[in-house]
DNA sequence: GCGCACATGACAACGGTTCTCATGTCGTTT
DNA sequence: AAACGACATGAGAACCGTTGTCATGTGCGC
């Protein structure tokens, strides 16, 4: 019923550096969003709920979460970033309504060895992927 | 030996519209480099040649070309959107060098048809993919 | 409790892109 | 050839997501 508790213990707080509450609070919502957010989005969510916390907070935190793994990270067509909570460290590829913005994570080992084999034939070093999918989902289909 | 020339009959020009000088410049220029280019990166490569055309209308121009399939739009690491002259119309991926911005065309079918297969599995409709490999080149590798 | 490295937030700055609008021109019609 | 209208151009401002600045606040090891 809830989708948002009030405080979900945020345990991986201490991964970005120190606990404050601003970072609990923004963590908190990420992991209570089950869609992809902007770090903008997020902010008014917070303010919504009367949690006063700066948009620059906001995207130092997320930020941190990306580059510590707990977070991926996709771009919009705008090239809005657009944030995700990632419970397990491993890496992952979405499939992204482009309508309500509902990430279904997709497996994506083919791409994955797909990508490596291209980095073992072209000689290049260090190659990293970027795989997105986008789409209309079920639902949103309905509503036509 | 010389990478430019001085005006490449630029033929589909008028996919876009109007034929004008502008636009027969900035596709001339597009054709002329093999690496993907930024709308500004090209601007100040004019403006060095002495050929004066405005911002905007370099923009306009790409961005046409991009809605008419004859460039591939990339975006680096920073959000900028990087153009490349689309000879033929098919879809295609590039491996991207980090460093000098070259781009390797990649044979991406199994992508193609992992991202069909997905795309039936998941109830979504119109699924569009996004692929980008960017890695160092063997001559930048060289180079240190 | 002290102290300081680190974190916060209001605000300005930044960079890429798009918009505005007055002026110019392509291309078709007389 | 001249005229006309729709379309294109360009200088500058506006826009928008993001990052930097810096004075103030605070977590946390000592
Ligand atoms: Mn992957
Ligand atoms: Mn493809
Ligand atoms: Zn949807
Ligand atoms: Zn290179």
């Amino acid at each position: 019923m809830r989708e948002d508790q009030a405080a979900p213990p945020p345990a991986d707080v201490e991964l970005i550096g120190r606990r404050t509450p601003q970072r609990s609070t923004v963590l908190g919502a990420l992991i209570g969003s089950a869609e992809f957010l902007s770090a903008q989005a997020l902010h008014l969510r917070l303010l919504a709920a009367g949690e006063h916390v700066g948009l620059s907070t906001v995207y130092r935190t997320l930020t941190a979460l990306a580059e510590a793994g707990r977070a991926d990270v996709v771009r919009d067509p705008g090239g809005e970033r657009l944030f995700r909570y990632r419970p397990s460290p491993q890496h992952r590829h979405y499939l992204l309504c482009r309508v309500c913005g509902t990430g279904l994570p997709v497996d994506s080992s083919l791409v994955g060895s797909w990508a490596a084999g291209i980095s073992a034939s072209s000689g290049f070093a260090d190659v990293q992927h970027t795989v997105e999918l986008t789409g209309t989902c079920p639902d949103c289909l309905r509503e036509q």
